[in-house]
DNA sequence: TTTCATTTTGAAATTGATTCTCAATCTCGA
DNA sequence: TCGAGATTGAGAATCAATTTCAAAATGAAA
């Protein structure tokens, strides 16, 4: 038996999450979801479906992309991953199992990603909301701009 | 010489503008792009291309879609409309002409978008940026959800 | 175990918004 | 009026994502 690397907590708990989510729908365990859903929670940050699939192929290669966004689409609907549509392209998948509400900011020179939590923010779009009658869902608030390094990188 | 309808003060003035920014560079006036400029600025809100097409051929039914794309992308680089990209696909266009910066409340249900300015908001945010050793360029904040309208209408 | 209805898969086709290409047509300064 | 250069519309191309479909895999019941 193959030792494996040791992996977050989180990890564990979300393939049990799964596991659970997939049986209560009638849903399959299979394979290509397993490797797939490993691969994924072995990385951390905002992954493209790209980037993972390049992740999830050098594995297994017979993997096949729509399998990799179906799978994605699955990890999202049971709440274990959420999908962000920053601007430019594709949307990219950060691991939601215990993590709180978070915003973003982003280089648009690098690429990196920094997150943030501001309740005071939170407080002030709630507010907004309810003078306009609105009964809020979800919201996105996302600073592009360029990060430290790459100020200093640019003098 | 036929009259013209009334408009919005503004409209001229962009229109103005926009007759200096493409002298400036060395385009050329276009029947098509007056026609699609002056339906853009006559109209309010939060327009896709794809609206904009319909209202546009409604009036000369041999524009095509290519060149109302060409056009906003003008308007926007020359400052006078702002692309907007929220949930769900097209881009959508405003008139930019003095307008103050300001973010948006979109009804996922109805998709009627409201506009918000909350200047303590975007103070916040410029603190946690400034937190991050961040330089922002833009950003953006929508809130979504349910529009006052449809939660009555649903119940 | 075997059966087999149901789910899943990978590849390829499709979608939808947008951009690009290109030949024909227009614009505007000389 | 001329002609270099810009613009046009149609259709092709792009790109991420979804759908289709026939073959393969899964798992509950027998
Ligand atoms: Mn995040
Ligand atoms: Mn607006
Ligand atoms: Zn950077
Ligand atoms: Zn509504």
């Amino acid at each position: 038996m193959k030792r494996v690397a040791a992996r977050k907590p989180s990890a564990a708990a979300a393939r049990e999450r799964l596991a659970s989510w997939i049986a209560s729908r009638g849903l399959k365990a299979t394979r290509q979801r397993d490797l797939i859903v490993d691969t994924f929670f072995t990385q951390t940050g905002h992954l493209s479906v790209d980037e993972l699939l390049d992740k999830v192929t050098a594995r297994d290669s017979s993997i096949g992309a729509a399998t990799v966004y179906r799978t994605m689409k699955i990890l999202t609907d049971a709440g274990l991953a959420s999908a962000r549509h920053f601007e430019g392209g594709q949307t990219r998948y950060e691991a939601a199992l215990d993590r709180h509400h978070h915003d973003h900011l982003i280089c648009t020179s690098c690429g990196r990603i920094f997150e943030f939590e501001n309740e005071r923010i939170e407080e002030l779009q709630a507010r907004v909301a309810e003078q306009h009658g609105f009964r809020v869902t979800h919201h996105k608030l996302e600073l592009y701009g360029l990060c430290k390094a790459c100020q200093e990188r640019q003098q």
